[in-house]
DNA sequence: TTAAGTGCAAAAGCTTTGCGGGTAG
DNA sequence: CTACCCGCAAAGCTTTTGCACTTAA
């Protein structure tokens, strides 16, 4: 993600903050730039490893527990994938993903024709829809490269 | 899930553990029945749970052994889901989920439509697609209901 | 000033593993 | 017979929590 749009989700949160008359630390503000710079859908253990890099005595209850506001306030969100560890993923719009069955990784992918298709009306189950996400299965190139090797 | 499909389903389990000179064990049998009584994509400990009112003994080694090699063999699935834990799904056909942004709880929908989207291809990404489910992200009527009472 | 955040350490919860004994095939 | 499974207990990880201190506003 390049500085300038960084920048301006950094922003975002700040506003928020405001509105809430939250602390705008600099933790919270270095744990958002580190979840902006991963893109691999971060566990809160990665996450904080690599603000520790530029703040090193931090602790990782505050990681476990600014990534929580965060996604309360609506800044990040949290990757639904078939592992044991929380992750999350700095996009907040529709995309979609690959996941992969064998290692349970997953990747972003993204496809006009998935964005657009015909969501069904759940407001008879009492469900309010806001969004949707494709999950793509299936077994990812390093897998399969593994698989091919043995 | 009536009976019949259940024992049909415990069938082809036996027949995977033949060809491949697994024991069928009695442990086994009721952890994979246990997995097709419960409809809410029980956790490993879930699983446990109903077991053990019938096998009052046994592990959770055991349990949470059997699932993994479940999975392994195509009879259950993992389901993907925001949470902490591992959550496994009776269904392998394909279906579609309701996933509560709130409290994180999976619930199944079927829909057609939703079945039949056309998928990318992504053999240039060297991922070998197998298949696709649509998670339906919104919030849950428990949920709509406790935040009309608060 | 003060409500909220932070760091620390301990606790809690989920899952895996090593091992001795048991059992299906 | 023999390879594999089972139960147990301990270890390993991830995540949460209580508390004293610090800090943004």
């Amino acid at each position: 993600m390049d500085d300038r749009e960084k920048q301006r989700r950094v922003e975002v949160f700040a506003g928020h903050c405001r509105d809430r008359s939250l602390p705008f630390t600099s933790q919270r503000r270095m744990i958002l730039e580190a979840v902006l710079d991963l893109d691999n859908h971060p566990s809160a253990d990665q996450v904080h490893e690599r603000v520790a890099r530029r703040l090193p005595g931090i602790s990782r209850a505050t990681v476990y527990r600014t990534l929580e506001t965060l996604v309360r306030l609506g800044v990040i969100t949290k990757a639904c994938h078939p592992g044991r560890v929380v992750r999350y993923d700095r996009r907040t719009d529709v995309h979609h993903h690959l996941i992969c069955l064998n290692c349970d990784e997953v990747a972003d992918i993204s496809d006009e024709h998935l964005d657009a298709i015909p969501l069904p009306d759940t407001s008879a189950l009492g469900f309010e829809l806001s969004d949707h996400r494709v999950q793509l299965r299936g077994i990812c190139q390093t897998c399969r490269e593994k698989e091919e090797g043995s």
